[in-house]
DNA sequence: GTATTACATGCAACAATGTTGCATGTAATG
DNA sequence: CATTACATGCAACATTGTTGCATGTAATAC
């Protein structure tokens, strides 16, 4: 275990992660640890339902989860953002350096397309205000909703 | 009454709206017409639930609104799109000079804030794809967030 | 004007997702 | 080890969206 500095850890040992919890203010349960470590090892955004399963048969009650996600964003241990599906989804604040791609959402048939283009500037923000992502969605209509012209005025 | 040209008309004719239906390949039954006239008057996108309440008493079945706004995108007719509580809101196509405002939300408190900020530029488009609307979302904490420090690492 | 028929509608039932109240369990504290 | 405030699990409910099927009706042909 090299570089014992810095912030991509990406095992994190349960005590570690009860220290955690504890100084954000609340109580150090299973429910909690065993979410903040699938957070912390997924490589992706997860869903509600994502975790659910990941948890497996053991898994927590569904309000339980609930409250523990609300819990982790309103802590600020967590955000979640809706994907391009309209479901939440969940990631560890402060992890996030993802490559900030671009969505193009078409109107004919709902498909979602990932544009390969540069990040937009960010605009200046207000004062007291951190901006941690940043997403550009576009819409309108594809390539094949085009040609094959469905209803198009 | 002047002005007899151009695009933005108003209010429109139960017959014209009709013949818009039935160029778009479908039977213009009332259900259709009252929720296309619906959508042409609307000075903003409206929500499935925002449409059953303006029809009122003689509202549609719940199934119907769904499958005729379902078919008015399909047609091209209207566009849907999630708004930042993530409810699907309907629009009339092409009637689309939204000022493409720029959203901040929260990820500690959930508030959405509209900066007023410069649209950024779009990015070229892929062969044959048409933009029709641009957004740019962004998230962080916000200023209250930030102050009261709830929980942040 | 009437008959035909494919397309639309309404209803019932269901599925997925999210919320609330309350009794019980348990992590933290002394 | 006892206490207790906080967390959990359960049941019930609300909202939003989907599917199958019997009935109604817009468009077309007659």
């Amino acid at each position: 275990m090299p570089d014992s500095s810095s912030p991509p850890l990406i095992a994190t040992a349960a005590p570690e992660l009860a220290d955690r919890i504890r100084s954000a203010g609340a109580r150090a349960t299973p429910a909690r640890i065993r979410v903040l470590a699938l957070l912390t090892s997924a490589p992706v955004p997860l869903s509600h339902h994502d975790i659910e399963a990941a948890l497996g048969d053991a898994s927590l009650d569904r309000v339980t989860l609930y409250r523990v996600l609300d819990w982790l964003v309103a802590s600020g241990l967590a955000v979640k953002r809706a994907d391009e599906r309209r479901v939440w989804r969940f990631t560890l604040a402060g992890g996030g350096q993802h490559h900030s791609h671009i969505h193009f959402r078409c109107d004919g048939c709902g498909r979602v397309y990932c544009l390969d283009a540069p990040a937009p500037v960010p605009p200046v923000m207000p004062q007291g205000f951190t901006l941690a992502h940043l997403e550009l969605d576009l819409s309108g209509r594809c390539a094949d909703c085009n040609r094959s012209g469905s209803g198009v005025r």
